[in-house]
DNA sequence: ATTCTCACCTGCGGGC
DNA sequence: TGCCCGCAGGTGAGAA
């Protein structure tokens, strides 16, 4: 579910409603894929200061320390005043003086992490290697071009990894790939100027047009306001093998890289 | 140092 | 209908 966009969209869903708010709660469920760090009581009384996001990470800034939270691959947040009693695959809440904050996680790859400060070796751990922010300014057309050429990955491979632009995930790396007519397979550092600039613009593009439509909602992706997303409605490959291209009716191909889809129309794409 | 494979966990859809 | 298999939005650990 939850690539760049679809973290955002959560962040944003959520962020000023509980901002200031007062924790007045915290419990866990069933282990999620770190422990959290902490004794959930500790974190009783503290205030919310913002929520953030760093790569598919959210930063939920308190008045002391910062819970970082990652959704996996299965995660979603609810935030309402109240929720309805927690069922099996719900493995945290905050309660707060401006609403319930859950994480819903079937598969538990997701995480919450306390952070005690922002010098935190955890916070070295979970977000020290990350690559730029794609929608930010400090992602640098030159320092990609870089990165490119400094790989010995195939590109598809290269994006999802993280450490030269972070947020990317399987979806947006397929329809990013497409936008730039790079093939998934290509190796990055064979990604002459023109393409490598193509794809650093695609990757901005395709995650603000996401953003903008509240991410994409596969099967049950919701924001924490129970939004859904439409995306998924304008992607060009993924999930379309055998499907006619949107540019030029070839049918869309599909192949595996590091036990990964890779979706890619084979003539809008070539090697 | 990179790169590749595996592992984590649950649910769902397709084929038999 | 039910079982078994493969696959699913991520990513760290360990091996090569």
């Amino acid at each position: 579910m939850p690539e760049l966009p679809e973290v955002e969209v959560t962040r944003r869903s959520f962020e000023s409603r509980i901002v200031g708010a007062r924790i007045a709660a915290a419990s866990l469920g069933k282990p999620l894929r770190w422990p959290l760090g902490c004794n959930p009581e500790s974190l009783v009384g503290r205030r919310v200061l913002g929520v953030g996001r760093r790569g598919k990470y959210l930063l939920l800034r308190l008045d002391q320390g910062v819970l970082l939270l990652h959704l996996g691959m299965s995660g979603r947040l609810c935030f309402a005043p109240t929720l309805p009693a927690a069922g099996p695959h719900d493995h945290f809440e905050l309660r707060t003086d401006a609403g319930q904050l859950r994480l819903h996680d079937p598969r538990r790859f997701g995480a919450v992490v306390w952070a005690p400060d922002d010098r935190a070796p955890v916070l070295d751990k979970l977000l020290g290697r990350l690559g730029m922010e794609p929608l930010s300014d400090d992602f640098s057309l030159a320092v990609f071009v870089a990165g490119l050429k400094a790989s010995r990955a195939p590109i598809k491979q290269l994006l999802l990894a993280g450490k030269l632009v972070v947020g990317v995930g399987n979806i947006y790396a397929s329809e990013a790939l497409f936008l730039a007519r790079i093939r998934p397979t290509t190796l990055a550092r064979r990604i002459g100027p023109a393409r490598a600039e193509r794809l650093h613009a695609a990757i901005r593009s395709v995650l603000e047009q996401a953003v903008a439509a509240g991410g994409s909602t596969l099967r049950d992706f919701q924001a924490a306001d129970g939004r859904s997303g439409h995306f998924q409605h304008s992607a060009h490959v993924y999930g379309r093998e055998g499907a006619p291209c949107h540019t030029c009716s070839t049918p869309i191909a599909m192949v595996r890289q590091g036990q990964r889809s890779s979706f890619f129309c084979p003539v809008c794409q070539r090697p």
